[in-house]
DNA sequence: GTGAAAGCGCTAACAA
DNA sequence: TTGTTAGCGCTTTCAC
C-alpha cells in the first residue's frame, strides 16, 4: 500500500503538500495540485485511517447495537437511521447482540475503540455500566425502544398509554374475562403490563390471568394453550409481541375457537400476517421508523452539542382496528 | 484519555512494559505486573485502537454488507454469521445498502480503510469494480446470495434447481397454464426463471405469461391483477420471492379463486403468513442460515489462506409441500 | 505556496 | 526481565 511519502516523492512534493491536497485545506498552486493528482492516481494511493484517526481522532460513523436484527421492528428501525445518517454524510454499522449482555458489552467496547461518532443502542437490562462507560468516552449515545436509566436521551414507544387504548378498546366490545400474555424480562413488555392493568382497573375490572413468557412463538403458544384449558376459559386476549401473538393465535386456531365472538384478540407489532388472518387483526402498531429516525436526528444533535440536557421522546404507536374484536 | 505513557509514569516502568503486559507477551515480573495493573485501573486506561492498528494494522472484524436489512432472508443470514464469527473471535458489523450501488460503493471503501479482516457481501449487479478494489487491498471477501463474478468465493442458494423442483412439483399436479411473477434486475430472480423456464421446457410446456417485476408487494399484487384480467387465466403461479408472492395473493384472494382447484399457488421463501393462510402455502424455502454460516466459514478459511483457490458453493432449498398446489 | 520537523500512541527490535 | 529507541502514516505549526 502506497504511503503519503510515495506519493510526495513521485509528484517531487513534500508530504505536507499532498496532505493538504488529499484534505483540500491550504493553498496549492495549480501545478503543484496536478502533480499530485496524477501521482495519487498512479499509486493508487488511499490515506490510510488509522494513521489519521491517530492524528485527529473521531470519525463519521454511527453504530447501532440492537437486540435482535431479525425482529422487524429493529428491521425497520435500522432501515430509518441508515436513511436519516447517510443524508447527514454518516454511514451505520449494525451490531447485533441477540440480547446477550455479554456480546453487548463487547460491541459496546469495540465501538468505543474505534471511535465512532454516536451510538444508538437498544441496551439489555444490565447495559447500564458499558454504556456509562461510553459516556466517560465521551461518545454520544440514545437509546432506543428501552430505557436503563434516565440521564440520557432516549426514544420509546409508548407503551404504556399505547397498551391503555387497547385495553380500553377490547373493555368497549364487552369483553370481561380478558387475559394477557406478555414477554417476561422485557422493558417493553413490563411497560405494556402496566399500561394494560391500569385500564383494567379504571375500569374496574381486573386480568383474569396474565401470562409472562419468554418472547418466542413456541411459548406464545403454551401459554395459550394453558389458558385454554382451565375451567374460567377468557374470552379475550392481548399478546405484548408480534412473536408471542404468532403462537397464541396458533393455538387458538387449533382449538377452532372463533374470533371474534368465542374469543377477542389483540397484539403488538403489525405482522404481514395480521392481515392474512379472518378476521385479520386489530393491534398496536409500533412506530419503528419514526423511533428510528427520531433517534437518528437526536444523536446529530448531541454530537453537535454534547452539553445538552438529555430529552426523553416517546413516541405513540397506532391502534389499527380490523376485525378480531367484537 | 489516559495513554500508555500516563500508565508508565504512574507505575514507574517503562512503556514497553505496560505494552507487554496489556498484550501478554514477553517476561514481566510478578511485582511490575501489579504495579502495571494498579496503575491502568486507577487511570481507567484503555489503548488507543487507532495507535495499535497503525503499528499493526488488521483486525478481528467482519463487515457484512446486506442489500436489505429489512428482508428476513438477510435477517436470518446475519444471526447465523454473527454466532459463527463470535465463537471465532470476531465481531460483526452489518451494513445495508438498500441495492443502492452507490451506498455499496461508501461502504466497501470505508470497511476497506477500516481495516476489516474480512468482508461478506450481497453485491449489487454493478458491484464488481468496488469489490476487486477490495482484493487489490488484500481484504477477503465471500459474496453470498448473489454472484457478480466468477474467481471470487462465493455462497449461494441454488436457485435454479430450487425452481426446478417448485416447477415440476406444479406440472404434477396437472396445472398446465402456468404463469411466473418473477423480480426484475435480480440475479437470484434471474436464475429461479432459469429454472423455470428449464424445467417447463423438459416437459414440453411453456410459461403461459412471464411477469418481470420490481420486488415490492404491490407491484406482486398488480402482477397478478394483470394476469387475472387476460382472457386465458393462469391456472397456477409461481412467485420468485415472498414479498412478490404476498401481493399475488392478495390479489387472488381479492378474486375469491380457490386454491388449490381453481388456482395453484407455490413460491420461494417461506414467510410466516405461509401458514396462516388456507391451504397452507407449498414453497421451497431458502437455507438462509446455511448460507450465512457457510459463508462466515469460507471467510475464515481464506483470511487463514489467501493463496486458496476460490470456492463456489451451491446450498440446495427445499421444497416443503403444504396444500396450495393440487 | 511550500517544506522541515515534531509528534499523535503504540509496538518490536535490540541492548542492557 | 526491563528500558531505550525508532518508526508506523499522517497532519500541522512555523519558518522560509
Amino acid at each position: 500500500m502506497a504511503s503519503i511519502k510515495d506519493v510526495a516523492r513521485e509528484a517531487g512534493v513534500s508530504t505536507a503538500t499532498v496532505s493538504r491536497m488529499m484534505a483540500n485545506k491550504g493553498y496549492i498552486s495549480e501545478e503543484a495540485r496536478a502533480k499530485v493528482e496524477a501521482a495519487v492516481k498512479k499509486l493508487g494511493y488511499r490515506p490510510n485511517r488509522a494513521a489519521q484517526q491517530l492524528r485527529n481522532p473521531g470519525s463519521h460513523i454511527i453504530a447501532l447495537i440492537v437486540s435482535d436484527i431479525q425482529n422487524p421492528f429493529f428491521g425497520e428501525l435500522c432501515r430509518a437511521v441508515e436513511t436519516f445518517a447517510q443524508k447527514r454524510g454518516f454511514c451505520v454499522f449494525v451490531c447485533n447482540t441477540d440480547e446477550n449482555p455479554e456480546k453487548e458489552r463487547r460491541y459496546l467496547e469495540l465501538v468505543g475503540q474505534e471511535q465512532v461518532a454516536g451510538v444508538i443502542i437498544s441496551p439489555s437490562s444490565q447495559g447500564l455500566a458499558p454504556i456509562q462507560k461510553l459516556q466517560q468516552q465521551g461518545i454520544p449515545s440514545v437509546m432506543v425502544d428501552r430505557q436503563v436509566s434516565s440521564g440520557f436521551d432516549a426514544v420509546l414507544g409508548d407503551n404504556i398509554r399505547g397498551a391503555h387504548i387497547l385495553t380500553r378498546r377490547v373493555l368497549k366490545s364487552g369483553y370481561r374475562r380478558i387475559a394477557g400474555i406478555f414477554g417476561k424480562n422485557s422493558f417493553t413488555a413490563d411497560e405494556r403490563l402496566a399500561g394494560f392493568e391500569a385500564a383494567l382497573e379504571e375500569n374496574d375490572q381486573q386480568a383474569l390471568s396474565i401470562q409472562r413468557v419468554p418472547a418466542f412463538e413456541a411459548e406464545g403458544r403454551k401459554a395459550m394453550e394453558r389458558l385454554l384449558i382451565t375451567n374460567e376459559k377468557p374470552d379475550a386476549i392481548i399478546c405484548s409481541s408480534a412473536l408471542i401473538a404468532t403462537g397464541a393465535y396458533r393455538a387458538i386456531h387449533a382449538a377452532k375457537l372463533s374470533i371474534p365472538e368465542a374469543i377477542g384478540f389483540a397484539c403488538f407489532d403489525d405482522p404481514t400476517w395480521a392481515t392474512f388472518v379472518k378476521p385479520e387483526l386489530t393491534v398496536i402498531q409500533q412506530p419503528a421508523s419514526m423511533i428510528g429516525e427520531t433517534a437518528a436526528e437526536l444523536l446529530m444533535k448531541r454530537i453537535a452539542d454534547k452539553t445538552r440536557p438529555p430529552s426523553l421522546i416517546r413516541l405513540e404507536g397506532s391502534l389499527i382496528e380490523r376485525g378480531s374484536l367484537r
